[in-house]
DNA sequence: AGATTATCTGAACATACGTTCAATTCAACT
DNA sequence: AGTTGAATTGAACGTATGTTCAGATAATCT
């Protein structure tokens, strides 16, 4: 017994990608085995090596996918720091909203990274990060913002806004536009000048 | 060879606890043994069981004394919803760049706890949110807060305080005070009416 | 000094891990 | 119908896991 009928390697691969993002979100990388992906897909352990050098590669890529996606789905408009902050608000959160599982993994699982690995994870972020203080920093030059400090305020507005994951739930008292709304209310409000 | 000289019960103990705490904010929960416990507190892993009955106690305990000690090291005082929620903010900024790794592990390694564990620490975690989202209540209710959904901006600005344990290294760019201020004004303006 | 007891070792238990690979099976091509 | 080659199995590798426990040791008590 071996190839199982009409299984191929364009519908594995994916399935293994897919067992591995539900698994690691839900268990945690270090918990999960290479056995439980390979059970979840449908094969023997042995079958996954076809899709994947080693289980660090299976992180390490989900990851670097999760944050090159996140760069590429955005670019500040041509607009006032003022738009353009709504802009990234609304975008980050619908973003993330739509991809709990990636998020929950690229947030968790930093120091299961091999130290190359994370340096180029780190890295990616960093650029995300340095997108929304260059917002910062015009707003509070051209006089719209009062930010103090704008790699902290970076850093709070991210957290904050990356935090709705922990708690929206589909189907819950608010839908996404409200949510969306209230966030931008507030961060609106924390940065004005 | 056995007992070492000048140990006792009252020293490993709470070396058990700290490696614990070291190791699993480094690694992880999962991806830390006994064995890797019991080498840095300098005995051999069966020696970890006079002091914990198991892995998963030595987790929760962590968990269960932070989540504890956080809650009876602050009540409201009493006074109007704005200084009650400054205190608040200060206090929440104060408690976790004091315990940057328990802060760690509290939010990262719940879903390593067993269900009835996770339950007892869940509970323990919205004890704390609902002391924030009362005072958030009062503001709203006699008007000097506008926050249309109080349960949503608990949950985003607890995110936002917490998220300080991320970034904030000691001897850097801000100290302590200048965190605490900047939070504070960010929070003030966010709810402020 | 001798007995007691808290503390710890070191080996063992069964089980699980990530990874490799020869052997096998089935779909596609000739 | 026969051949080829991609896809997969299943067993094996060495190592590690959490936990238990009989035995050894050294501090304390009498």
């Amino acid at each position: 017994m071996a190839r199982k009928q009409g299984s191929h390697a364009d519908i594995t691969g994916p399935k293994v990608r897919d067992a591995a993002l539900r698994l690691f979100a839900r268990h945690g990388f270090a918990a999960v085995s290479m056995r439980q992906i390979a059970a979840e897909v449908g094969v023997q352990a042995g079958a996954l090596y076809l899709y994947t050098p080693d289980k660090q590669a299976l992180l390490f890529e989900l990851m670097r996918d999760h944050m090159e996606e996140l760069l590429a789905d955005w670019q500040a408009p041509d607009a006032p720091p003022t738009d353009q902050l709504e802009d990234f608000v609304r975008h980050h959160i619908r973003f993330h909203l739509d991809r709990p599982e990636l998020v929950f993994i690229a947030y968790m699982e930093l120091r299961n990274l091999t130290p190359e690995n994370f340096a180029v994870i780190e890295g990616l972020r960093r650029d995300y990060e340095d997108r929304l203080e260059a917002i910062l920093r015009a707003g509070q030059q051209s006089g719209v913002f009062a930010v103090p400090d704008t790699k902290l305020a970076t850093m709070a507005l991210i957290a904050m806004l990356t935090g709705v994951t922990t708690w929206y739930r589909e189907g819950g008292r608010l839908n996404r536009a409200a949510v969306e709304g209230i966030y931008w209310d507030m961060v609106r409000k924390a940065v004005a000048a």
